[in-house]
DNA sequence: TTTTCCCGCCAAAAA
DNA sequence: TTTTTGGCGGGAAAA
């Protein structure tokens, strides 16, 4: 597709916010009302959604951060030349979505360093190479400020009060509140100067507004891959609602309680863009009876001097097929091979099929609670059956991925080169490098939470010896306590008879594909 | 029901 | 001032 003459766009630079593209070249002459809840600001033409004359019904799923991201890429492979210069009036345009859209993206890629501003509307693409590279950074920044025990402590509060939760009566508030002491006790020299209110008062929404700080998409994407980059290779993940609460919170003023779901939100954003890219993997941990999310490192191997080779993150990202948002068209496309190759007959070996046997097999998992060692030839025995079915598939998919990649370069992780175009320079996609993807563990071996919680930082990473006790903020500043001071969020967590973490497992991984 | 997260309002920052 | 950037939360789709 050739480049759209730049003449016009500096005519639709601006495009006001609420504006819907729906066709690229359909100039939105025609104001529609957008139906009932919303009114546009101004008398902006906005094109209602698709609901009246498009015959697909554009569902959620397809509007996806996640699926943006990739199409992000595409659209910045195509337009930029040979500068790398990504200019986001034409990539939002080439995507027909709204460009408040597009800084989601470029946030989380400003993060991980793939892409930085150069002028106003206009970033330069840097690539991904240097990921092991930003990953070994922000482990060794984590561990600097002592995010692994910070971990640590929230694993370990949250886990004692959800043990303590009683079935209904009583709130969270009830059982926990008195962890969230409301004397911080602290000299408490950081957090913002703002002060901190107690929970249930309603910071103005004004003033919790802090465009660089703790809230951006770019710090909080950062500090969300510190967290992961926490734990030791092949435990590197973490459930939402620790992510969360380490991240958004803190824990001597606000105390070990998750937040509020809606303050999860840009963590779900950030998240939809990391599985896009194949950095993290989203999986669902059985705590009791609940089904909790869990977020899983997967990308490259944080090494000083690593490189990323970004055709097989994205052969891997195809190949679980589960991680992406599937277009009607892949699905399509893999299930037909899957079907060829696996002689599954009529019926195609679908998401749905696999998911119907997941909660079976954590059902009976549930029941089981051993103590440390994990009873390896039981999960085994449980997972057989779905291994077997889905081993077939991920050959077929792996398969289709690489055909994929070989003639429809769909998911550039860098620009690709299309037919028809000039090649890019090497710089911008450089000749494949060697690079060990680090093993993500197989379903099988996935240890569960619990392993994360008897992580010892010091032992992961003998040479940093980390302070006594110390505790960092959101903003990433750390204080340092002595063993006695009242601050101690261990304190809080003394309230249990035994201190020690539990010992029985609380749940299984499961739905990993 | 709860979880997930799209959407776009609107304020801070930049031009 | 205007425009760009992006924090934020309502509310609805998905689970």
């Amino acid at each position: 597709m050739p480049n759209i003459i730049f003449n016009c766009e500096a005519n639709k630079e601006n495009i006001p916010p609420g504006t819907e593209f729906k066709k690229l070249d359909n100039p939105p002459e025609t104001p529609q009302r957008s139906d009932g809840s919303f009114h546009s600001q101004d008398s902006t033409p906005v094109i209602a959604d698709d609901t009246d004359d498009d015959p697909e019904v554009t569902s959620r799923k397809e509007k996806s951060l996640g699926l943006l991201c990739q199409r992000f890429l595409i659209a910045i492979n195509e337009e930029t030349s040979d500068s790398r210069e990504v200019h986001l009036e034409t990539v939002a345009r080439k995507m027909s979505v709204e460009k408040r859209r597009i800084y989601d993206i470029v946030n989380v890629m400003e993060a991980l360093d793939a892409m930085h501003k150069t002028n106003k509307s206009y970033y330069q693409w840097q690539g991904l190479e240097s990921l092991p590279k930003l990953m070994f950074d922000l482990q060794n920044e984590a561990i600097e400020e002592g995010l692994p025990e910070r971990v640590l402590r929230v694993e370990q509060a949250m886990c004692s009060f959800t043990e303590l939760a009683s079935p209904r009566g009583l709130s969270f508030k009830d059982t926990v509140g008195s962890f969230v002491s409301s004397t911080p006790t602290t000299p408490s020299t950081s957090f913002d100067s703002v002060k901190v209110e107690m929970s249930g008062e309603k910071k103005s929404r004004v003033d919790s507004r802090d465009r660089q700080g703790r809230n951006s998409l770019a710090q909080l994407c950062r500090r969300f891959l510190m967290v992961l980059l926490s734990n030791p290779k092949n435990v590197r993940k973490v459930s939402l609602d620790v992510a969360s609460t380490v991240l958004i919170k803190d824990p001597e003023t606000e105390g070990f309680e998750p937040p509020s779901r809606s303050r999860c939100r840009r963590l779900y954003d950030i998240a939809n863009v990391l599985v896009a890219l194949g950095l993290i993997k989203k999986v669902h941990y059985l705590f009791g009876t609940k089904k909790i999310p869990l977020f899983v490192y997967c990308g490259p191997e944080p090494e000083e001097h690593g490189t990323f080779d970004v055709f097989q993150s994205v052969e891997r990202l195809l190949s679980s097929p589960q991680n992406i948002p599937q277009t009607p068209v892949i699905k399509a496309q893999t299930d037909k091979i899957v079907q060829q190759i696996a002689g599954f007959g009529k019926r195609t070996l679908s998401e749905q099929n696999l998911k119907k046997n997941t909660p079976k097999m954590a059902k009976i998992k549930s029941e089981v609670v051993p103590s440390s060692p994990l009873p390896e030839d039981n999960k085994l025995f449980m997972f057989a059956e779905l291994a077997a079915a889905q081993k077939i598939r991920e050959d077929a998919i792996a398969q289709l991925s690489r055909s994929l990649i070989r003639q429809v370069p769909p998911l550039p992780m860098s620009p690709l080169r299309l037919p028809g175009l000039p090649s890019l320079p090497s710089t911008v996609f450089p000749s494949r490098p060697k690079f060990n993807f680090p093993d993500y563990p197989a379903p099988s071996t996935i240890r569960p939470l619990v392993s994360q919680m008897t992580f010892r930082p010091e032992v992961f990473k003998p040479e940093v010896i980390p302070p006594k006790h110390s505790m960092s903020n959101i903003l990433g500043e750390t204080k340092f306590f002595e063993h006695n001071t009242t601050s101690s969020p261990f304190q809080v967590v003394t309230k249990k008879a035994d201190t020690t973490r539990p010992k029985k497992l609380f749940g299984e991984i499961q739905n990993l594909q």
